[in-house]
Formats: structure tokens, C-alpha cells, sequence
DNA sequence: AAAAACAACTTAAACGATTAATCTCTTACG
DNA sequence: CGTAAGAGATTAATCGTTTAAGTTGTTTTT
């Protein structure tokens, strides 16, 4: 391995000079400038990062602790954070805590999350990180849970009550959005397919469908209203019980695309034509939203973006930079496919 | 920060021996090593990585350059190699280079991947990594396009010609017996939606595919063998002119769960059912395979076990233990869903 | 009883960078 | 002309560990 004492004995200069050419500090003649950045580039120098790093106390590595990788959101957020993270000279230190894998559902019992954090993260915090970014997989709580001590931190697709730094999308106005879109092609019974009621986006994204109703003067039917799980049996189950209800919806909201799959499901089961029949629009933008048949309309998470901001939140706080907005919530965007359409008369 | 010098100091003892009771190295009276362990204990002392590093020129760091993170294989290929990591001490720098996104189909300009690789990867490299897991996008070979110096490497969805280590899994064992299996369950006239044909994927399943046909005393109808793309439309259009061709088919081998899910679209849209009127098996074994309707029944790829395997190999490398495989090759699994069933009379 | 061996420590030099403090020239200015 | 200022270089300490080599004092061997 090729040292900056190394370059210094042959061009004749002191490892300090090297060092200032290095890094564009102190000051250094043009002409030793060229001279060793020849040598440099003969005796095809790498800089040793690890002494740096002890040196100066920086890493220039930021640490990603995710609670389950394979999770559909987190590549497509990692993706972001590596974007920037390439483009400004930070590494990334990847852990996996598997919370999925190994909780399943229980994963809103706190105090086991909490215990599966210290192996996962001990490590990685020791390796002397610049700063943490935590996703989530859910956009949930987790206050109390997770210690990252004084390691500076920012946390998407999930938060911290009030303190810390956050990065989300915006749940109520997706909601919204996606309802007032289902309203102006004329529908007026829309029905929901919710998540788990006792999560943040669940009741995030109802709020923002009751605005929507209420906005546009449609009677609120809370007939309409089913609790899922997320998964994809509850979307079939609860769609049943919605076509074999008094009233049949003209359109389904459904809180994510694995449940609208399910909706879809039930429906042609019915020999219902959708969408003629019946509009369904689901939320995320999975990968199979444009494999299934129909292709589903569906509300798309910021996710690349919001590894983005959550990089760029957490390098502006290590530059001390004040005006660090605390919890930055980003849009989602509709897109539109064939699962929406104007309702029979 | 709390260094081993301030334990020393509190311990009165030297530096090297609190070294040598946190390394469990040198020779250490009982009653010493419980004192320094005492004041470890009492200052919270977390050692610095860094400094140790430098000292022993090895970081128990292994770096992970993927070609695409977002890619379907990739997240839970890294998953394998972090639940082996943390169970062995060992911190993952990943690093994506994102060639999809930046090359799309393009990538088999090799020209074009290696003018990728150098900004992406130097970095990493000079963090000073042990070793090196190079997860590709496509199980093609990356000999020439990748150069990672003397730095050991193992490749894994993809392989490097005659040199390096890689594992990957059995493609044509695998297509050998999903064909297998469609001609034990009655199936005679078995179609195939093959990738692109460059690629090494396609040929070997290609070649289990007819493999199997022959061990089974099949005549083999080169009309029957579609190319396509990978994409979800190829997968529906070759179909439809499978569906139109002279003889009909019984049964569809698609090369992955995506020109299926085409596949499956097709059938559905002439009013076919399956897997009464025509069977369908896919590769891959993605999310979506269990959301479309009716379920695919697919060859799941070993990929958890994938990154298992690589890192155990590298490890091995790093030990310099001289009976690490070379190229292993893992075994895919039968996924039976509902997409296959007997041929009709 | 002297020599050898060993256990239990300590000393101090690395590892490869950075950087404050110095030093030596030039050059500029009143 | 004397001196202050600045440019361009060097010296050496430092970051937090590890570890070879050296130092004790005690035990074993002969």
C-alpha cells in the first residue's frame, strides 16, 4: 500500500504538503502542486480513509438501519439515500433488523422491537457512523423504541412524537386526493378497504377520505367502511361483504395495492366488469399493480424521493445547517390506470 | 468518548493490558482483568473500530455492490447476507450502481456497465473493505466489465467466466423439472416463453426445458419455443400467437413470473381457463406471484440462501480456508399454486 | 543455590493520515 | 534601509488502538 510518506519521499516534499495538496488546504506553489500530483497519479495513490477517519473524526459514512429490507418499500428508499449519498461522498452501512421476519404482525408489541434492536444496531453504531437514517416498516411511532443516543438521526416511513427528524408522505392528502379523484368521475358511494384502524396511516388516510366527502357534500355511509389487515385475504373477504351489502359501493378505496388486489379478485370472481362496474384504486404502487389484469389505479408512495430527503435532511443537520425542516412530508402521486371509471348511471 | 487510556488511568494498569483483556490476547492475572472489566463496565467503553482498523489493517467490513437494489432478487439477497454478517461480526458498506435505471436493457453493452463502475465502486474499495459481494442483475457473466483489483470477491446472480468465485442457482436443473412436472401431470405440448436469447438464463433453461422433454420421449416442436423479453407484454403477446398457432399448447413455460402474469392475461381475455383449459408455470416466484388470479405456480429462485452462501464463501476466502467451492450452484423449489393442472382429454 | 522458565505487567513504536506551530525566504512599504 | 507581512515549506504531535520487546518478581529445574 502506497502512503502519503511514499509520495512525499519521492517528490521531496514533506507529508504535509502532500497532505495540503490533497485536500486543496494550506498553501502549496503551483509548481510542487504539479510535481506531486505526477508522483500521485505514477505511484497510483489511494488515500487511506480509515486513518483519515480517525484523524479528523469523521467517516463520511452514514449508518441505514432498516427494520426489514426486503420489505417492498425499503430498496426503492435505499435507492434514493444512494443516489445523493454517491454524489457526495458518503458510504452507506447497511443493517437489517428483520422485524418482519421475525415479529410478523406482533411488531406493534414495542417491547419486543425494542429487544431486537441492541445486536443489530450496537454494532453498527460503534463503527463510528456520521449520522443514522432509520426506515420503518410501517409509517408508525417509534418513540421509545429505538435509542440511537446522540448519533444524529432522521427517520422515514415511520417517526418519533415530536422530537427528531422525519421524512414521510403525506397520508390525509393522498387520501384525499385519491378520493376527490373517485367523487369527479361521478362516483358518490365509495367505500373503503382499510389497513389495521389502530395504525397512523389507516387513520391518516380515513381522515382524508372523510374530508373528501365532506368537502363535496356526499353523505358519509359508515356501512362503507372495512377494517383489512393489509393483506390480501381481507381485501377479498371484505369486498364480498361489500357486494353482498344493502347498498352496493360503486367504488372501492382500498389502503394498499395487495388488498385492492384481493378487491379485484372478489369482484371478477362476480362476473363484474371493472370498471365499468365497479372502480377500485389502491395505494403504493407495488411493482404488480401494472401485472395484475386489470392494471390497478393507485395512489404512488414519494419513496425514491423520500430517501432523498431523509439523506439530505440528515447531512444538513451534520453541517449544522439550523433551517433543517424537523418533519418534511412529501406528495403521492396518482396514477392512473384501469381500475377507475365512470360509474353506471 | 471514553478511550482505553482513560480505563488504564482508572484501572491503573497500562493501555496494552486492558487491550489484552478486551482481545483475550497476552497473559492477564483473574484479579486484574475483573478490575478492568469493572471500570469497562462502569465508563460504558465502546471501542473504536476505526483505530483498530488502522492498527490491524483489517475492518471486518464487507462491501456489497449491487447493480440495482430496486431489482426484485436483490433486496433479498442482501437480507441473506446480513443475517450471516451479524451473526458473524461483520458490517456491510453497500454501494448501488443502478444500471438498469441508468442503462435500462442496454446492459448488455458491457462497454457501457464498466464506464459505470469506476466512480460507484473506487469509493468503496478505498474504504478499505475486507472483501467484496457483487450482486448482479441478471445471472449473465461480468468477466471484463468488473475489476476489483486483488480485493476478494465472490459474485452471485451473476458469475465471472473460468476465474472468481460465484454463486448462483441450477437454471437448468430447474427448468428440467418444472417441465418435468407439467408432463407428469398429463401435459404432451408444452410451450415455452423464453427471455432474450443472449442470455445465459434462457439457455440453460432452454436446454432443461428440452432436456426433459427428451428423457421423457416428447417430440419436440420448435413452434412451440416463443422469445421473448422478460417484459410483461412479450409474455402477452407471444401467448396470443401461441394461442393462435396451429396446435395449441396445453401448457406454458414462462421463463419468469412476469411474462406468466402476460401469459396469464392473454388466456383470461380469449375466455380460457386455467389451468382447465390451458397451464401456465412461472420462474421466479415473485410477491405478485400469490396476488394475481388465479395463483402462479412458479420455481422460486434460492435467494435468501443465495446470499447466505456468498458471504459463508467469502468468509472462507478471508480465512484462507483452501476448500471454498468454487462455483456453487443452489437448487430452485417447486411452487404449487393454481396456474397448473391435468391437460383436458 | 544458581540458572532457566514463566507469569504478569509496562514501554513505546507503530498504523496512515491531519494540522498547529515554526521556520525561511521574498516582497512591500514608510 | 529596516521591518512587517505573506507565501511556501517543514516539524512533530496527535487520533485510539495493537503488539513486539523489555522488565519485574516468582517458581521450577538441575
Amino acid at each position: 500500500m502506497i502512503r502519503i510518506k511514499d509520495i512525499a519521499q519521492k517528490a521531496n516534499v514533506s507529508t504535509a504538503t502532500v497532505s495540503y495538496v490533497l485536500n486543496g488546504t494550506g498553501s502549496v506553489s503551483e509548481k510542487t502542486r504539479i510535481k506531486i500530483l505526477k508522483v500521485i497519479e505514477e505511484m497510483n495513490y489511494q488515500p487511506n480513509h480509515i486513518a483519515k477517519s480517525l484523524k479528523i473524526k469523521k467517516t463520511n459514512t452514514i449508518g441505514v438501519v432498516v427494520e426489514d429490507v426486503t420489505s417492498f418499500h425499503s430498496s426503492e428508499i435505499i435507492d434514493g439515500i444512494n443516489e445523493y449519498a454517491e454524489n457526495h461522498g458518503f458510504s452507506l452501512l447497511l443493517t437489517n433488523m428483520r422485524v418482519l421476519k421475525r415479529l410478523g404482525r406482533d411488531l406493534e408489541d414495542q417491547e419486543k422491537v425494542r429487544q431486537l434492536t441492541p445486536p443489530a444496531m450496537k454494532e453498527i453504531l460503534n463503527k463510528q457512523v456520521d449520522g443514522l437514517i432509520y426506515i420503518g416498516v410501517h409509517t408508525r411511532d417509534v418513540s421509545g423504541i429505538i435509542n440511537t443516543g446522540t448519533l444524529p438521526t432522521v427517520y422515514t416511513y415511520c417517526y418519533t412524537s415530536g422530537e427528531g427528524y422525519s421524512v414521510n408522505y403525506d397520508d390525509h392528502l393522498a387520501a384525499y386526493e385519491a378520493t376527490k379523484y373517485l367523487i369527479e368521475e361521478g362516483h358518490s358511494k365509495i367505500a373503503v378497504i382499510s389497513g389495521l384502524f389502530n395504525s397512523n396511516p389507516s387513520r391518516d388516510r380515513f381522515n382524508g377520505y372523510y374530508q373528501a366527502v365532506k368537502d363535496h357534500e356526499l353523505v358519509f355511509d359508515p356501512s362503507f367502511i372495512k377494517t383489512g389487515d393489509w393483506e390480501f385475504e381481507s381485501g377479498y373477504t371484505l369486498t364480498r361483504e361489500l357486494l353482498d351489502g344493502t347498498t352496493r359501493p360503486t367504488a372501492i378505496l382500498a389502503m394498499n395495492d395487495v388488498m385492492a388486489a384481493g378487491a379485484i379478485n372478489a369482484c371478477l370472481e362476480r362476473g363484474l366488469h371493472i370498471p365499468e362496474d365497479i372502480s377500485i384504486i389502491g395505494f403504493d404502487d407495488r411493482e404488480f399493480s401494472s401485472y395484475i389484469n386489470p392494471k390497478l389505479t393507485t395512489m404512488r408512495l414519494p419513496l425514491h424521493e423520500m430517501g432523498m430527503e431523509a439523506i439530505k435532511s440528515l447531512v444538513s443537520i451534520l453541517n449544522q445547517e439550523e433551517a433543517t425542516e424537523k418533519n418534511k412530508k412529501l406528495k403521492c402521486t396518482l396514477i392512473k390506470r384501469h381500475t377507475v371509471g365512470k360509474p353506471r348511471e
